[in-house]
DNA sequence: AGAATAAATTGACCGTGGTCAACACGAGCA
DNA sequence: TGCTCGTGTTGACCACGGTCAATTTATTCT
């Protein structure tokens, strides 16, 4: 129970993402219109929303394919001996997050302020991220007094900073990996 | 030039103003539409427009009032001693920032991440909040190998972070208030 | 096979933010 | 007083996300 009729269902199911995935790659993710998506899946407009709560939840999804596959990278990677080591590595996913303001937007949306009830994909990966970065403090020439996760939600928190000023008006004269730099080697490394 | 009929025009901004004040003391800066504003205001939808560029420019332009009356108070506050102290003191605002998913929504979408082109309202209190932290931090028993702005600017990618997880349902075991305090002291305070 | 049941799909409809050509109003001028 | 012109105002209209009662399609039971 529960699961008749799952063909059909997942077969709709594909020809959405597969539909929206389309849209995106010529176009953005920002220019996405459910309309257009269940236009191309050949699908009316209820369809979409019975196969996702709303369009963020779709949203939500694909950009979570792409910081997945950055973190399958990043996982790869063994100890980073330095604060330039870790931004270089950082940098591919960081550019994806910031390449639209729609996807930065999302993305903080759903990274810790999403809905309280549910665990989206987003969050996820921001836990994910989280685990993978505290593995390399753990091992590196970085300060030792704090907790390896401790210092990671820091990183994160950084990290998020350095991307909004990224795109604000005032603070635009310092190119976001320096700014990054700056952040990391003064969390990471505080000489008194 | 450009300032005729400007009688009639500031009338009907404040009346707009008024209006929307009165929805979101009644009800919820959530709750508000644009449809009710006009209507209570008594002016058609269209000049609502012509007075604001959208929606959001109207929540901004509100928010940010509460927001700088927080400031104007922090502003007189003398040096602080210690983090415990700092987070007391900034707790108020932080209340009034966390007290509607909207409002922190709002925040964040216009704190840094705000239109590229324009200097919005939000984005200027942060700079005003780094000014008020970096004043504190230069004269305080902190950590003194950065600038007093850098530190400051890390004192608030570590309350951003602490407001967003208050929303995330992975990380509402500690309160926003020890949260903070953790982060706050390894920022402030290492111990190397 | 046909009836009964469960589930997926449909599309007309709604709420709400935002646009814009037409219009009303007031100031300056003859 | 009446004409002109720039500016403020109007409200019908649009775009787009989201809803839901009705309908179609598949499944299970006899």
């Amino acid at each position: 129970m529960t699961k008749t009729l799952q063909k059909r269902t997942l077969a709709t199911h594909s020809k959405l993402l597969e539909a929206a995935r389309a849209v995106i790659s010529e176009k953005s993710f920002e220019a996405l219109r459910v309309e257009e998506v269940v236009l191309r899946a050949g699908v009316a407009k209820g369809t979409f929303f019975s196969h996702f709560t709303d369009k963020d939840a779709l949203m939500e999804q694909l950009i979570s394919e792409h910081i997945n596959a950055y973190l399958n990278d990043l996982e790869l990677r063994k100890a980073l001996n330095d604060v330039e080591d870790f931004v270089e590595a950082l940098l591919p996913m960081i550019n994806f997050m910031t390449s639209e303001r729609y996807i930065f937007d999302l993305i903080l949306r759903y990274s810790g302020a999403a809905a309280i009830e549910k665990v989206g994909d987003i969050s996820m990966t921001f836990e994910r991220h989280v685990k993978v970065v505290s593995s390399w403090l753990a091992v590196g020439p970085f300060r030792d007094d704090i907790s390896p996760k401790l210092l990671a939600e820091g990183v994160q928190a950084f990290l998020v900073q350095a991307m909004a000023l990224k795109f604000c008006a005032l603070h635009n004269s310092e190119s976001l990996e320096d700014r990054l730099l700056t952040y990391l080697k003064a969390w990471l490394t505080p000489t008194l």
